[in-house]
DNA sequence: CCAAAACCGAGTACAAGGTACCCAGTGGAG
DNA sequence: CTCCACTGGGTACCTTGTACTCGGTTTTGG
């Protein structure tokens, strides 16, 4: 293996100081493989494909990248640059929270292949760190790190879930090559058999809502997100100043 | 395509009526599977590769299974299996979504080439559906199917994320080769300088409160798991009979 | 009991995709 | 001007999924 000799895709110069002037960038080679994944997926991503979309050749782009992974992981860094954490902490802990959630959300519906990237969790590109400041600094002046790791580690895993159950469906609808309409149509079957079973009531109550006149999505959404919300707000030590964590014995919260 | 004679797995019946008896199984073949993604990761998992471990020929496989896909489908819901949720709901639904929190964790850490799976939310397998019958029943009877759908977004957000965290180091550290100080020396250099550079406060506290007396692992997973219960108690109606619920406003209820 | 049909296991072969290796051209350093 | 590190990119190889095919076996129909 290349033990000796290796360097983390984010320590690696992008270019040595001498010689000819590159014709291209990295920047220029991860745009072009972020556009191709968010039209035909990351599989279509090819080394191949990437090099014709720039009109390069092919292994011309391993004089940029060491090989596909790390192009992946740039893709990943890339695209978590596009969530808005500007000005964060502002004070106000519940709007930044917020505001960074619907970013992600945002970004997972635009780039929906980011949910089959395994090596973002593990990786700290220029963009996760500064997601990470920004957003776990937020909670820094109330908690310990270790509760805003364990709180953040709520809010994340709900915010990418959700994310990820909505955006799962859209790839594999997509990879399907059918239209929304006739790929519900093509489960029909299966789905009609469990129905029928009458072994499934929870199941079934599920796909009567959905197909009734149910919770939009984005409703849904900030339905978890503002009990995600409230869960962090009964962790914080003190409402100090903060007119809205009053509302925590009832129900009547619903949003919509 | 082979559009008009799709079937989903879960319906495609094992085998034809008629025939000589078959010398494998599905089941044979899903097994043998497992243990290779188990203990090489899931790409180690190829079709030659099982065939081998069974002693099969290669394509001897496709006439148990249309294809990886639908066999990775199938290795999704048999481990899905062994997550214990027998005699759920028990009455005592924090009793009940805690063990089956823990349970999905315990999974993750067995078979942790799970997150690499896309297909497994889409995927409705026998198993998956127990999972959704048992665990969701729990607060069935309390919430509207709405309000346990947002519910479940948290809680499965929160366990699946916190497993995916753990698994996702540790599969990183598993496909460099290296042993995992090997590995931790090697991300030292970069490591350093994000520390040294002084524009990461606060990942700086994460890795040193990471190399301190810190919370371990599971306690941080309860910490969190605890967090996201009080949260979806705190969603319920009104605790009928339950005197754990009763905690809801200090935070002197850190736990571990 | 026999012939045909259905199904079995498995080998051969091909298409994709990642990438090691190689080569000729180029432009800055001396 | 000379040199050589570096460039873009072509060729070729390995791995992996899987379509096709075939000879043998089991079941069915008579």
């Amino acid at each position: 293996m290349t033990d000796a000799e290796y360097v983390s895709i984010w320590m690696r110069p992008e270019r040595p100081a001498r010689g000819p002037k590159p014709a291209y960038s990295r920047a220029q080679i991860t745009d072009a493989a972020v556009r191709i994944a968010d039209a035909e997926g990351l599989e279509a991503a090819t080394m191949r494909r990437i090099a014709d979309e720039i009109g390069a050749g092919t292994m011309s782009l391993y004089r940029y990248v060491p090989g596909r992974d790390d192009l992946v992981e740039l893709m990943a860094d890339r695209v978590m640059g596009e969530i808005d954490v500007e000005g964060m902490p502002s004070g106000d802990w519940r709007a930044d929270l917020t505001r960074y959630a619907y970013g992600v959300r945002t970004m997972w519906r635009r780039h929906p292949w980011i949910a089959t990237v395994h090596r973002a969790v593990p990786s700290f590109g220029p963009n996760r760190l500064r997601l990470i400041e920004r957003v776990m600094g937020t909670l820094d002046t109330h908690v310990s790190i270790d509760e805003n790791l364990g709180l953040m580690a709520v809010l994340n895993g709900y915010v990418e879930g959700a994310a990820r159950d909505e955006v799962s469906w859209a790839e594999e609808v997509r990879r399907s090559g059918l239209s929304e309409t006739d790929w519900m149509v093509r489960s029909g079957p299966y789905v009609n058999q469990l129905l029928e079973s009458g072994e499934y009531p929870i199941f079934s109550k599920i796909v009567m809502e959905a197909s009734g006149p149910h919770l939009h999505r984005d409703d849904r959404f900030r339905y978890g997100l503002e009990r995600v919300l409230d869960c962090i707000a009964a962790a914080l030590p003190a409402p100090v100043e903060s007119p809205v964590a009053a509302n925590r014995e009832g129900r009547e919260d619903r949003d919509g």
